[in-house]
RNA sequence: GGCCCUAUCGUCUAUCGGUUAGGACGUCGCCUUCUCAAGGCGAAAAGCGCGGUUCGAUUCCGCGUAGGGUCACCA
C-alpha cells in the first residue's frame, strides 16, 4: 500500500450517547491500525458548541473502554482547543484569496454578519476508495461553500482537513454518509496544500427498516451502552459488529479479537448497507456466555439475581440453591439481564412460594382424577422410603405422562416447567412432599 | 428533485466465468424420559429485470428498476 506509518482516527462528536455504528467503524479503524502496526488517533469533535456536551465524551471514552477497542488516549484531542491553529490556516486562506469574507444574513438571526466562504475552482475531482474504487464528482454544485462562521469557528469541514493533515493521518476509514463529504475535503487539503489520505468508505450498518440507525426512529439500541445494561459480553459485540458488512470467507462464526487482528482484510468490507440483525447477536452472546468459567457465571448470576424482587429472601443466602437456579435459567437466556427479567415477569416464582392449584390440571390430558391422586400418593410414599429414582419406574410402569405430568404440575403450578426431577431437586424433599400432599387434598373433593 | 453509492435465501454472507450456488442466524419438522428450555438430526429458503461480451454468466459491460446516502453558518 505504502510505507508509511498507518495513522487512523476515531473522531467522534460528542453530542450523543456513543453510537453502536460508530462503534462499528471504529472497530475496522482499530481492526487496521493494529494489523499495520499503526497509530489511532482520538479526536473530540466537539465544534458545535451548542449540542457538544462532557457526558457524552465520557460515554463514548467509557464504553470503547468496554469495548476494548480503546485509542490512544495521549493522543485525545478536542478541536474546541484549536481555534487557534484553524484561524492561522483561515488567515492565510483569506490572504491568498482562497476564500473570502461574504456580508449575509445569519440563517437564524437577520441580523447582518460576515462569514467565511471557500473559493471554489469548480472542478472534477477523482478519489480512489479502497473499498469502492474511483468515485468523480463534479465540485460546482457545491458552489462557494462556508468553512467557517468566524476565525474563530471553523466549519466541520474545515477543521476536519486541517486536523488530518496535522495529526499526518494516513487513512480515513469512515462511514459511507462520508463519500459526498470528501469532494469538498479534497478541495480544501489542495487549497491548503495537504496530501491526500487514502479512503475507505465503510458500507453502513442499518435498521430493520432498512434505513440509517437513529436514535430518533430506533431508539435506545442504536447506543453501545444500551448492549452493556442489557448483559450483552463486549466480545460478542465485537465479534459481531465485525462480522457485519465483512466477513474473511471462511465458515468459521466465534473470532476473538486477535483473530480479527490477524484476518481481518480492508479489501473484503462489503459494499452495500447491512441490517443489524439482533437475532444473531443474542445467538452469538449466548456463545459466549456459555463459555464462561462456572465460577464467573455464578457471580455474574448472583449480582442479576440479587437486584431481583427475590434478592432479599432467605434463598438468596443459600448458594446451593442459587447454583441449581442458575443452572435453570442460563438455558433460557441469551444476555444476563435476562436474569433479571425472567424473574421480575414472575416465571418462576413457584420456587419461591408455593401456587395456587388448578384441580383439572393436576391431570394428565384425560387422566382420572382418582388415577392422578393415586400415582401422586405413590411417589409420596416413595420420597419417604425408597430412592428418588424409583419414580422413573413408577412413570414406566404408570405411564409416563400419567405419573410426570401431575407431579411436575403439582410442585411448579404451571403447564410449563423445567421437568420434575429438577424441581425436586431444587425444592427440597420436605417442600416437595408439601406440596404433593396439598394437591392430593385437592383432588379428593 | 440534483449528485453519489448499492443490488445472492427473511437476515448476515461464500462464490473472484464453468458449483447439485456453500455456511450461519431465524423459521419449520422429527428425536431426545410428561410440558417447557437446552441439545441432536433434518427440511424449506436466494442470484431484481432486459440487453450485450463470451463456447459458457450470479460473476464483466450498458440500460432500466428498486433501495439507501447526501445536499446547513450540524458533525
Amino acid at each position: 500500500m505504502n510505507n508509511k506509518k498507518v495513522v487512523v482516527r476515531f473522531p467522534p462528536s460528542p453530542t450523543g450517547l456513543f453510537h453502536i455504528g460508530n462503534a462499528r467503524t471504529f472497530l475496522f479503524n482499530y481492526l487496521f491500525a493494529k494489523q499495520n502496526n499503526g497509530q489511532i488517533v482520538f479526536r473530540l469533535e466537539d465544534t458545535d458548541k451548542e449540542r457538544s456536551k462532557e457526558e457524552y465524551a465520557e460515554d463514548i471514552i467509557e464504553n470503547l473502554k468496554w469495548l476494548g477497542i480503546e485509542p490512544d488516549f495521549r493522543t485525545t484531542i478536542k478541536q474546541s482547543e484549536r481555534t487557534q491553529i484553524y484561524k492561522k490556516y483561515i488567515e492565510k486562506l483569506l490572504a491568498e484569496d482562497k476564500a473570502y469574507l461574504s456580508k449575509e444574513e445569519t440563517v437564524k438571526g437577520g441580523q447582518r454578519t460576515e462569514v467565511i466562504r471557500f473559493r471554489n475552482p469548480n472542478k472534477k475531482i477523482v478519489f480512489n476508495d479502497l473499498i469502492r474504487g474511483d468515485i468523480e464528482f463534479d465540485t460546482t454544485e457545491l458552489k462557494d461553500f462556508v468553512i467557517a462562521k468566524s476565525l474563530e469557528e471553523p466549519i466541520y469541514h474545515l477543521a476536519v482537513v486541517i486536523d488530518d493533515f496535522e495529526m499526518k493521518i494516513t487513512h480515513i476509514l469512515r462511514g459511507d454518509d462520508g463519500i459526498s463529504n470528501t469532494p469538498r475535503q479534497i478541495l480544501i487539503q489542495e487549497a491548503i496544500g495537504a496530501p491526500r489520505p487514502i479512503y475507505a468508505h465503510l458500507p453502513m450498518m442499518l435498521a430493520p427498516d432498512k434505513t440509517k440507525l437513529s436514535k430518533r426512529k430506533h431508539g435506545e439500541q442504536v447506543s453501545v451502552s444500551y448492549y452493556k445494561e442489557k448483559g450483552y459480553l463486549p466480545e460478542a459485540v465485537i465479534n459481531f459488529l465485525a462480522m457485519v458488512g465483512w466477513n474473511p470467507g471462511t465458515d468459521q462464526e466465534i473470532w476473538s479479537m486477535d483473530e480479527l487482528i490477524k484476518v481481518f482484510d480492508i479489501a473484503k468490507v462489503q459494499k452495500k448497507g447491512a441490517i443489524f440483525n439482533i437475532e444473531k447477536l443474542n445467538w452469538l452472546n449466548r456463545e459466549y456466555l456459555l463459555k464462561i468459567p462456572f465460577e464467573e457465571q455464578f457471580s455474574i448470576f448472583n449480582f442479576q439475581f440479587s437486584k431481583t424482587k427475590w434478592g432479599r429472601s432467605e434463598k438468596a443466602k443459600d448458594k446451593i440453591f442459587i447454583e441449581k437456579l442458575l443452572k435453570i435459567i442460563l438455558e433460557r437466556i441469551h444476555r444476563w439481564a435476562e436474569v433479571r427479567e425472567i424473574l421480575e415477569k414472575g416465571e418462576f416464582d413457584y420456587l419461591f412460594e408455593k401456587s395456587k392449584l388448578d384441580k383439572e390440571k393436576i391431570c394428565w390430558k384425560k387422566q382420572n382424577p382418582k388415577d392422578a391422586k393415586e400415582n401422586l400418593e405413590k411417589i409420596l410414599e416413595i420420597l419417604d422410603n425408597s430412592q428418588i429414582s424409583d419414580i422413573w419406574k413408577l412413570s414406566e410402569k404408570e405411564g409416563k405422562g400419567e405419573v410426570l405430568w401431575p407431579l411436575r404440575y403439582t410442585l411448579s403450578g404451571r403447564e410449563k416447567s423445567p421437568d420434575p426431577m429438577t424441581l425436586i431437586d431444587i425444592l427440597g424433599i420436605p417442600e416437595s412432599k408439601e406440596r404433593i400432599k396439598k394437591a392430593i387434598e385437592k383432588l379428593k373433593n
